[in-house]
DNA sequence: ATCGCTTATGGAACACGTTCTACTCTACCG
DNA sequence: CGGTAGAGTAGAACGTGTTCCATAAGCGAT
């Protein structure tokens, strides 16, 4: 008898995982990461993420749906220690800046890190575009986290604007480093015109109470 | 004796092709757009376009250096109709305007195209980040016709700031959009979103002369 | 310990973008 | 005209993401 229902052989959610099996999702991660890094997004591939990783080909498609949700959540890792990175230090010089000052210093640490990291940030465009369900919604966690981080830099400006300024923050960042990592612009243009857009945007909060 | 050097097979420009060639290469766009319309980026396949523009698929890469290649110049082509038409419709209600109420409404009826075709959306979509050159000097192109309707609609906004705002405005479009296409967000939240961002930013303009 | 289920393994198989090969066709130069 | 270079054609071949299959572990319930 032959059957005729097959296994659900997508991704389970990461909360239902054992241990080993959590090992195993982060080794994968880990590993593409680090062959990221050493050899770039464009000739990476499946087959030597399994290999390092120590898992077979089969089961890393039982952890990630597609190259692209294996990509998803590993630059998804990477961003966001850096998000962290990047508040901390904003938090340590909150005293005497405005909202639109911390900004721009928030975002140029954040283009300098991609900067020391170019194989990260094709890693990021590369996948902001995948259409494979399990990797936008790595991304969207990603955007959340974004705008979290985003909301804790501009504390002064109210909820309802700041909604809005976290969009266009998040677009032109994205925006940018898509247009300096396929050629269309320098690295320097792309950092000059973000922050032209912080300040462009928040300039109205530049008179804001900045010990408040 | 063999040949040492290998013949160029990368594209020749454009303007260097002759007639029959220029119409080859139109075609193999149109079938590419039709096709797109009709199954699908996701399902497009070289073959399938060389076939029903009656090149021959090797041909097909004498004209277009990649996929992308071919996919970036049929988006560029239909998007730069669309701004045409967006810029025509907006010249039509220029008077007692205000540049954020013809933005708004550009952008509005922008999405609107796009939600008529979504199959285009996907393709704008897929093919933003890509890193062909050629793919990217079409993308360039296309950024450029962007930056001149929005320049038309936007005439009271001086150069300075204007070029900060074009630029918002067009990382917000792609960014909505691609927030759309897979998934992360309705077409209804993109759209205002993306309506927001444009009265932000151009509500300092919202007091200037629109008799001007 | 043993059944019975799920999960993992190794490797073959498949699909589609891209490249290669051998041949034909066309245009032009003498 | 005849010969040669370039451009096109049909289709095989190759690489890599993804899927499939047969088999072997892992592991909870009896």
């Amino acid at each position: 008898m032959v059957k005729v229902t097959k296994v659900d052989l997508s991704p389970r959610p990461v909360e239902a995982m054992s241990p080993r099996q959590l090992e195993r999702r982060g080794n994968l991660i880990a590993a593409a990461l680090a062959l990221v890094t050493e050899i770039g997004v464009e000739r990476l591939q499946m087959r030597q993420v399994s290999e390092r990783s120590g898992v077979a080909l089969g089961t890393t498609y039982r952890y990630f749906s597609s190259k692209d949700h294996l990509l998803a959540a590993a630059i998804a890792e990477w961003h966001h220690s850096l998000l962290t990175d990047l508040v901390g230090e904003a938090r340590g010089r909150r005293a005497g800046l405005t909202a639109s000052d911390r900004m721009v210093r928030f975002v140029r640490h954040g283009m300098r890190a991609y900067q020391r990291q170019p194989e990260l940030a094709r890693l990021r465009v590369s996948v902001a575009a995948s259409t494979d369900p399990f990797a936008s919604e790595a991304l969207q966690a990603m955007a959340k986290a974004d705008g979290a981080a985003l909301r804790a830099v501009m504390s002064e400006v109210p909820p309802s604007t700041g909604d809005v300024v976290r969009h266009i923050v998040g677009h032109a960042w994205q925006g940018e480093l898509t247009a300096w990592v396929t050629g269309r612009t320098t690295l320097d243009d792309a950092r000059r015109r973000l922050e032209d857009v912080v300040r462009l945007v928040l300039t109205p909060y530049e008179a804001a109470d900045p010990a408040a």
